[in-house]
DNA sequence: TTCCGTCTGTTACGGATTTCACAACCGGAG
DNA sequence: CTCCGGTTGTGAAATCCGTAACAGACGGAA
């Protein structure tokens, strides 16, 4: 019904997605918005709003149809798609984000990985060559490249964020310390431990005794 | 004045620090809530707000003082002191957190790390020596940890969740893939890339033409 | 077939968060 | 001393989001 869907909720269905694949990984073919909500911690109410954006997946009395529903949000999702991701910076972060394994089950193909320091150019790492800064604009021009993955200084962020815009990349993850600045319609997510620390610092501290 | 103050409020202070700290750098000495809205891209209230929750850090007519506020920002985070990390799991992932070096110099010190592999037990990675998965309960109860970073198989971070938590530890920095419930008091934040792609494929598939 | 317990989809409500708007204030110029 | 452009702090309004509650639907029991 609604063409506007809230942000808070598309961020939510992957979560949906991850558990009910836990779910039918064990077998499980009937699912409840109460049990869902109880393995994620969030109110029955919630899921059932959430889902409801999209359309009428239950059956009352009954619950989810466990991959049933599961096939309609990755097809919402697009996760029945094979996406290609880029990675920028090829560091001590970004050769592990090149080697993790979790991305290429997922759907998410790691076609390139660029740095500009001639001593890494060359370099196979996790299964790809890393190409030259300089080829970055080129490959993008030839080649579909859906997500751009940043992981170099903060200092280079902003300019290398500038150019996977401009060359038509839509989404963003962004694993520098600093907050680029990108189009409205353009889609970013920040990956920051730091950050994700320091607000966990402030509640540490008020557990202690609240005075300062 | 407020006791209760919204957590998504307390999640923006670190990022307003980061810009400070950044501007403090360029040796600027004041800046208005609007310039550094700018640079954010968060509106000049929403900082005026924030701030607001906490005394009044600025002067009519001029803005903030950059050092100054930077400082009682970090007062007011726990950021102005040293906090006892240790990780859980020295697979890939692991080693990599280990030996990230963007944590020390924001006071954030691996004192030590684990893993059930005995393989793994012994080595020195990042200038710590790997313990034993078993000594994880002797070593919280002999040595101060604030924050356990959780760098296991999902399938076991439930477990070491709990172990972590039976320990005292009251902050929890969570990358592996799933979602482990936490007592209420217990501060735990997500690192999960795959799931900050997944929800950006909603929107690219959305702008490449809205149908199916 | 009818009844009953269960669970969804949805509307209405209430709370939380953001934005708006403006009075009070600051410091410098004249 | 007074005026003025610029900026904060803040209550009030608007918006966004989550929760509650319930009518309607389903499947199984009798």
């Amino acid at each position: 019904m609604a063409l506007e869907i809230p942000e808070v909720v598309i961020n939510r269905l992957p979560i949906y997605a991850r558990a009910l694949a836990a779910l039918a990984e064990q077998g499980e073919t009937v699912v409840s918005s109460q049990a869902l909500g109880q393995a994620l911690d969030v109110t029955p109410a919630q899921i059932r709003k959430d889902l409801s954006y999209f359309g009428r997946f239950g059956k009352q009395g009954r619950g989810y149809n466990v991959p049933g529903l599961l096939t309609r949000l990755r097809e919402i999702l697009g996760l029945d798609r094979q996406w290609h991701v880029c990675v920028v910076g090829v560091g001590r972060l970004g050769q592990a984000i090149v080697e993790y394994g979790g991305f290429g089950p997922q759907g998410f193909q790691i076609v390139a990985a660029f740095d500009a320091d001639p001593a890494m150019v060359g370099r196979r790492v996790g299964g790809i060559t890393v190409r030259a800064a300089t080829e970055l604009d080129g490959f993008l021009h030839n080649n579909r490249v859906d997500i751009g993955v940043v992981a170099v200084p903060a200092a280079v962020a902003q300019q290398v964020v500038d150019q996977l815009v401009k060359a038509g990349i839509r989404a963003i993850l962004n694993y520098a310390p600093m907050t680029p600045h990108v189009p409205r319609d353009i889609s970013i997510r920040h990956i920051d431990p730091v950050i994700a620390m320091q607000s966990m610092t402030f509640y540490i501290k008020l557990a202690e005794g609240g005075g300062k």
